[in-house]
DNA sequence: ACCGCTTGCTAATGCGTATTAACGCCGTAA
DNA sequence: TTACGGCGTTAATACGCATTAGCAAGCGGT
């Protein structure tokens, strides 16, 4: 019971004990190596003390010690709780948290990263990164000159998504948007589709870059038409798929693939009956709509997790795989038929 | 470029720049005391080898010796990111977040804190409260002995939603529930409502507590009837207020509330024509209704916002009131009418 | 009596930072 | 010439813990 206002400290228990603070330490972390041994009743003594004052070693000290603070960053480009509802991050951060609690570790969210030119920046003044020990890094688009120099100084990271290389391969566990879009093209084809569409950017981030190949690649293969339209306004959009006489539309958002069924509707052409729709992924902005749709799903959970899994694994040294790319999951839906035009 | 894993350390830009390890620390720290200076040429060598090797200060170190690094500790009970949506945390988070990178603090998420008997404990082997500079807690229930232990410790923090007191006042933002209650029973009696009823525990968390105690004081100081109902099963509960002749239902959780709605339903009582509903607070588990209810809605984000304010003046060693309560916002809703019974 | 071995413990050190006291230098006043 | 004070920098230390090397005592064997 010390009403002293400081801490109670090994040093404290070992003068209370008449040992030495060496003698402590050997007994809270029940040491048993043949190199350093305590006799049972000196052991005793010491673990009443500790009872009595209810010691706790100081966490902090402890980690000074260790060389590691078991804190894994978590770096994201927007807040990491956004305020916006339907969010497309957050399994994501599901998934790391899980894994970051088995593991035992902390996380360490940067919201004190300043935003510069509407987005946070890795780099900066100070840039507190190295804070933690290794750090997950998250977002559609990563600046790769910042991912460059992130490599350059040897800095334990890994990106969730895939990233192109940066003046060196970029650790990162994704999703395999190329297999899974092949998947789906490939079954547009077998209910007939000769004429089909890609719309969106197709490029830019690697994750629309992925899909656009995957697509291109599927048509080759399968010898039919296939027309990239990248997205501006729904009715423009739709007057150009017309155009070229196409009965399914690959959508790389998903709220873009909303959109677009309302045009349809406006113009009388049911889905999927008239037109197929499949959407290559999740909602990444609210969209709101009643259809159900054909396409995959991303396994953001899992890639959460993994991603720590392959941070844990880079930090123990212990070697693997540091590019890993997991399968979307399809999504049967109801927007995609046989090809009616 | 050092390829070397360890972390670059103080002393190793005093080597790079041929001054001593204290100097960099004084260039760092910017201290520009009468006692100690540095030539201005002598800081801008050290600033330039802090640059090229991205150094940052070890946030462990930096604690053990200044006590101070300036990560906010958070604390919930349950996960930070749960699975599961409607998510009731996630405005106080955003909260958080925001104050957080308003006063240039980082979020340290205590992920690592092991489950026993169920739920996270503060307290256990290696508390690691002590590695953020003070804590914010939350939770819909806090263990008082925690919490007491919290406060002869001397450990900052902040409880988000008000606490009893526990050995000692508690710092918290907590939401004006009396208030809020008390106004929707005065709106009730307007109506002409007699006899109401409170659903739900009534004890146990104080925010349950603490929408009971407006309820009676609102139903003395109008001198009606009022009855508390735990809440058990739908068709038992409807049966109880049916026999003490109910006009108009407060409903602690707002789930309770979906359900009883759901069972008048099923007695082919109207809502709120024969039967009124009140919701004291927001959704804290997903529930599925197509009522617009009237209540209140609680002020989350700010609860999250002003908790880190408090928190951030109780380090400052600022003063100021640490114990606050915000009033929670009207929800007019569709649920309460005319008493007609 | 000496060596060698075991047992039980401690002194010393390092981890990375912030702080304090002090040191050497230079110029100026006494 | 000496004393002195401002300037720029550093050596030393503390923070609380873990770890390593090593010390002293006891004991059996030659």
């Amino acid at each position: 019971m010390p009403s002293s206002n400081r801490r109670v400290t090994q040093q404290d228990i070992a003068r209370m004990t008449g040992v030495s603070q060496t003698t402590v330490s050997i007994v809270l972390n029940e040491r048993d190596d043949a190199a350093v041994r305590i006799a049972p009743e000196t052991r005793e003594r010491v673990l009443q003390a500790i009872r009595k004052t209810g010691y706790v070693a100081d966490p902090i000290a402890r980690r000074l010690a260790d060389q590691r603070n078991r804190f894994l960053g978590v770096f994201t480009y927007e807040p990491v709780f956004p305020a916006g509802l339907g969010d497309f991050y957050h399994p994501f951060l599901v998934g790391i948290e899980e894994c970051a609690e088995r593991i035992g570790c902390d996380l360490l969210l940067f919201t004190s990263a300043p935003v510069v030119d509407g987005r946070r920046r890795i780099f900066h003044q100070d840039n507190r990164l190295r804070l933690a020990d290794g750090c997950i890094l998250l977002g559609r688009w990563l600046d790769p000159d910042e991912l460059a120099r992130l490599i350059a100084e040897g800095q334990p990271f890994v990106s969730v998504g895939r990233r192109d290389d940066a003046g060196g391969p970029v650790p990162y566990v994704g999703a395999d948007y190329p297999t899974a879009t092949v998947a789906q093209v490939r079954k547009a084809v077998e209910l007939g589709h000769r004429r089909i569409a890609y719309v969106g950017e197709g490029a830019g981030a690697e994750s629309h870059a992925d899909r656009l190949r995957g697509f291109t690649t599927a048509v080759r293969e399968a010898g039919i038409t296939g027309v990239h339209v990248r997205f501006t306004e729904a009715a423009d959009v739709m007057d150009q798929l017309r155009e070229h006489g196409v009965t399914a539309i690959f959508v790389e958002e998903f709220a873009d693939g909303a959109v677009l069924a309302e045009e349809a509707g406006r113009r009388a052409l049911r889905v999927p009956d008239d037109l197929s729709l499949v959407a290559l992924g999740d909602p990444t902005r609210p969209a709101s709509t009643d259809l159900d749709f054909t396409g995959y799903r991303i396994p953001r959970r899992e890639m959460g997790w993994q991603a720590v899994e392959v941070l844990s694994a880079i930090l123990d040294g212990t070697g693997g795989e540091t590019q890993r790319l997991l399968p979307c999951e399809p999504v049967a839906g109801a927007t995609l038929a046989v090809a009616n035009a």
